[in-house]
DNA sequence: CTGAAAGCGCTAACAC
DNA sequence: GTGTTAGCGCTTTCAG
């Protein structure tokens, strides 16, 4: 068996000092005499120890972890569960996130627990996990308008920061980026390229950065002399992609440029165009919104609205560190730029 | 602020009992009158309890977390860092392994921490993660054939179980599909549905998985009359996968079937296909490997040999926590069979 | 600048 | 079946 590991005490003991003075020099407290503090480290080094999280946890009142939650509107119905985790995954926006929370996370050692809640069990869960301290707060990403989970983590004021403003209306932090701006920028790169019959294949409605994308883009059209645009809504998937694009395309058969809310939508877009045996960008332009992996992906390659992901994900984790160092007491958000990225869609 | 969370002592003297009454009917031991167990248990709700994690894990020595690490090769290149983290999501295998391994620890109320280890510095962070008992183990996930990871762990016997067997060799449990077998059902499709210039492309020849489909492949190939297969080699991306077809039809311009060693590829595979006038899959038939959700976006949907992911991820899980709990000493090994899945590619 | 000592909240013997 | 008690390994006053 792997014999005990060492511990405080054993270092002291090894290094000829306290325990308080080797917790000092593990802590990089600075008030211990230069000698001494080298004899703890070589102490250290030789005793191979390594800080007990659990003993330090209990002290600090810290777990030193934060919860990554991705989190739906569900009820208890069961089978959806783990098809939740897989679909949420399956969105290439999520890598970007993750990418951006372990850039900040991992400097300062900490490492992100993932956590799927989908339905009303696995909320209290999530709950759950934070009130018994396993973790200290929460970085959450909605998936749907109702997601009831930002207002229970509100109602018990544990820490948390979300991903876009809540549909809901919570006193709670987020971050977000200006989707009006998005669809303003998706609207003038259509028209500088020329489209005069542009339409839209738009987000859940009731999600407001949907609604926002909408109507940023309906107002710049409208500003240009447009004031009627043809709308699909979708669901954020391939899928619902494909299908209002073919709905829009039977309704409007001379429809010459498209906004799609997000890349996903935009591959399936360019799909039924293609299949449609429209070109992209020649006889229909596309542009997406996100810069995700599928904009590099699609065939032809997307120009899409950029959301910086990776900026906006570390500053949430950043938020939330303050707020669970108690600096930051008051709910506050944070709002991104969003920027045109040209490839060859549009 | 917050008022200090109520204690087992607080919920205790609630309902008049000791702490260890308390502590017996939180983890529900049976030898508790059961008049006293409902007066415990009302005491818990009055007062909100919840079970301090780091107390507990401090005596019990267990963290009740595992990590989920995707490991790469890199030496110390930083620049890699978040890069590989975003890419490693990306691939849509990614969700369904996620998927399994929450739906194992989520009955457990357990949730893995997730971590990358794409240079040494990652690494060693890893190592020390788990020494100092912040994870009880470890579900590795290689992306290259080089990757130390696993030696490190098995050198200091840190709990873990790696997903395929390591290129180099360890004594450490691994989870596995029969990739010669799959490769063997790709080529029986393909064979029985008319093909006679069947190609492949392959992973990278380094990694175990991509040597043993491609030799299922060529076996079964052979075994039918078919003694020599073109071949170009791959990196289990979309990209590679189209330059690859790329390649392999500039010198066999007749090939009637291809198997991609995974679906990202074989997209791609599609991609050049349909670009070079070839349709699929009446002109050209296609394979991937693994079923993620690639092969159900791609153009037509992938035909697929299916690993069964969630059940190879769970099984990981379950594995690790039998290591855990030391009821498995020695290292052991599972294989699961794979499983064609006909879709319209082939 | 260093050491002694008091817990953090919980589990697990061991008594009763 | 229930209570008492001794720590788990660490941080942090408080003296010196």
């Amino acid at each position: 068996m792997t014999r005990k590991a060492p511990t405080l005490e054993d270092v002291a003991r090894e290094a000829g000092v306290s325990r308080a003075t080797v917790s000092r020099v593990v802590n990089g407290i600075r008030n211990v005499d230069p000698a001494i503090r080298e004899a703890v480290r070589e102490a250290i080094a030789r005793t191979g120890y390594a800080p007990n999280r659990a003993a330090r946890s209990l002290v600090t009142r810290r777990a030193e972890t934060i919860a990554l939650v991705v989190s739906g509107a569900g009820d208890d119905s069961e089978s959806e569960q783990n098809a939740f985790a897989a679909r949420a995954l399956a969105d290439p926006f999520f890598g970007r996130v993750v990418s951006g929370v372990v850039g900040f996370l991992r400097p300062r050692s900490m490492y992100p627990v993932l956590m799927f809640a989908e339905t009303e069990a696995a909320r209290q869960q999530v709950l759950a996990y934070l009130r018994q301290g396993s973790a200290d707060g929460a970085l959450v990403f909605s998936t749907h308008a109702e997601d009831p989970l930002p207002a229970l983590l509100a109602a018990e004021s544990l820490p948390c920061v979300l991903f876009a403003r809540p549909a809901l209306p919570a006193p709670l932090t987020y971050v977000d980026v200006d989707h009006r701006q998005g669809g303003r920028l998706a609207a003038e790169h259509l028209l500088a390229r020329g489209c005069r019959r542009a339409a839209t294949v738009t987000g859940p409605l009731d999600l407001p950065a949907a609604q926002d994308r909408l109507s940023g883009f309906q107002d710049a059209m409208a500003r240009h002399g447009h004031p009627y645009v043809p709308i699909a809504e979708g669901g954020f998937t391939f899928d619902s992609g494909a299908s209002a694009m073919t709905r829009l395309l039977a309704e409007h058969p001379g429809i010459d440029g498209v906004f799609a809310a997000n890349d996903l939508m935009a591959q399936g877009v360019c799909q039924v165009l293609r299949e449609s045996g429209k070109r992209v960008p020649e006889d229909v332009a596309v542009v997406g919104f996100d810069d995700s992996s599928a904009a590099v992906a699609c065939r032809p390659p997307l120009t899409t609205v950029r959301q910086p992901m990776e900026e906006m994900a570390a500053t949430m984790a950043r938020l939330l560190q303050e707020q669970i160092e108690g600096e930051l007491t008051e709910p506050t958000s944070v709002i991104f730029e969003p920027e045109l990225v040209r490839r060859a869609s549009a």
